[in-house]
DNA sequence: ATGAAAGCGCTAACAC
DNA sequence: GTGTTAGCGCTTTCAT
């Protein structure tokens, strides 16, 4: 085989054409004449050319990549998200550089970092965490945010997160719970808060009471979930039914009462935020609010791809559907 | 602010030097008078340069972004591999680009066509079911395997697979277990392979018999874990206690079990492997094999770094340590 | 419909 | 120790 990769100057010369000719032929096929696109296409297969992608993209003034901003990679909750992401930028032709903005120092630093770096065409950002005020940034790309934020002037991608904290209580209190609790996500985290206030606005609007001990602080992970159940357990009235901001809460929690000998949804029906996939094969089954996860990111990637493109927009905000999912961690209360 | 990014020109003419100075002074310091480098340093403080990695990259015939090929973008247990593929690449100014092999058509095209297309310096493969012949391409990047492969010529970062499954074994007879059977991962899958063959190995040389029957097959997923719980009740003669290739696969069989009304470890003892995060928080706690996975990341990482900086490698493959964990899931078989 | 030519911003010989 | 200069491979006017 050949030992050097063939250039856009190799297809011309044997296609008898010029570069320009090339390069049209590969962009914009329909202004060369069929034969000399016909003959441009044999020479690239004989010479195996591919297109250089640094040299396109230092010419068009372009990087061909996206930041995705994330807190922990780590976690899977994001995975999903980024293979929607992945979906749509790759056959596209761009790459996603993903960065973690919880490893560094600064997380609004690094935010900023990025938005100056020229390093990207685009930014994706699923921290809710970081501050608005990093976005005021005089020529930065376009960013789009596939979490909630302060900040509604930002195109963003947004889950129904309050309705579906409305849903969790209303399948609670329709199955004849009237002391309802909640585990929060972290403080300051807009999903968290978002879910917070949708569940005490459909608790006041159900008449329900609400008391400060029965909302219980955690911050998403399955450790802060175990430690969501110890504090239930050392309340002198407990919520007969609980409603935890994520699965993985859900799933701590649940693991912690079965360990101390408790069993859901007998003592305590459980409702948990995600529909993770092994929601449904715990025992019991999760209940809990589905979030589309995938679509999620196929929606940010293509709302960013149209900003970059034409620097336009449908709607500034789309807002994605949840769905409630029933199923035997919650029941009847204990009477 | 400027309306225009800053280049090396403006930074060079501001601080009176020429252009290759500017350059020096960001990629050997130690080469330019201390005077004009601070010189230098003043300027691109003052206009905020940065670096345009397009056409640094261009010039010096690199891509600046490492391509990591794995099988599914959407599972948990590559995550934390990510993470730490990143936290090595990221500070050496290397992109990930992530491509998911089970999204197109054909896997092995797939990786031949990233091979020859230029588009990174270097290839992490996460994916062992690709064919080893794949790679037999002249001229293509480094590339570093970050799983178990036939091919054992290509630089590596394996993992203790059969003593892992030894270790799982090992531990069950220890407890009492005669009659220990297996589920696997899917077939083709060389992790899934040596695991089997470590699991049947440690059998004979405990001298413990082995049904054909006593091995499952499964594919990694919760879903075939469940699917082997009830595989496992079907069969006439069940073994006590069970090793199966992952923790998700275990989470599913376990799920399923109790559902049904069936007990761990009294029913069955349960043995997984990875050490997911779930794994203790279950109920019971999952007994497992833990695997490092974000130090398999940085340890493939920083092979192909060197790889691809200087050609060199220490060693071909690198063996990353397993760790038993016992938990609940698994004690003295019923009497 | 096609070609000639001018760079995009940077680095690395090679001079001095 | 520093400057000059020639491109890296491509796209895109501007002519023809």
């Amino acid at each position: 085989m050949d030992r050097k990769v063939a250039t856009i100057q190799d297809v011309a010369r044997i296609a008898g054409v010029s570069t320009a000719t090339v390069s049209r032929t590969l962009s914009k096929p329909s202004v060369v004449a069929r034969s000399t696109r016909e003959a441009v296409l044999d020479a690239i297969e004989t010479t195996g050319y591919r297109i250089n992608a640094t040299a396109s993209n230092l010419r068009r003034q372009r990087t061909g990549t996206v930041i995705v901003l994330l807190p922990d990679i780590a976690n899977p909750f994001f995975s999903q998200i980024l293979a929607g992401l992945a979906s749509v930028l790759t056959p596209a032709q761009y790459g996603m550089l993903i960065a973690d903005t919880q490893s560094g120092p600064d997380p609004d630093e690094q935010l900023a970092h990025y938005l100056t770096s020229g390093q990207a065409d685009g930014v994706i950002l699923l921290d809710g965490t970081l501050s608005p005020r990093a976005l005021d940034i005089p020529g930065r790309p376009p960013v789009v945010m596939a979490c909630e934020w302060m900040d509604t002037t930002t195109p963003s991608v947004r889950v129904e997160n309050a309705r579906g904290a409305a849903l969790a209580v209303g399948h609670l209190a329709r199955l004849g719970h009237r002391h309802i609790g909640h585990v929060t996500g972290p403080t300051g985290n807009v999903l968290s808060e978002t879910r917070l206030e949708g569940f005490r606005d459909a608790l006041s609007a159900l008449g329900l009471p609400l008391r400060d001990e029965w909302v219980i602080e955690g911050d998403f992970s399955m450790d802060s979930g175990a430690a969501a159940a110890r504090a239930w357990l050392a309340l002198d009235s407990r919520p007969t039914g609980l409603f935890l901001s994520s699965d993985q809460m859900a799933v701590g929690f649940m693991g912690e009462l079965q360990r101390r000998g408790l069993t859901v949804p007998s003592d305590v029906s459980v409702v948990g935020f995600d529909n993770i996939e092994i929601a449904r094969h715990l025992s019991p089954g999760l209940t809990t609010v589905r979030q589309p996860r995938t679509r999620i990111g196929v929606r940010a990637a293509e709302m960013l791809l149209s900003l970059i493109d034409t620097g336009l927009l449908e709607g500034p905000t789309e807002m994605i559907e949840v769905e409630f999912m029933a199923r035997e961690s919650s029941a009847a209360p204990p009477r």
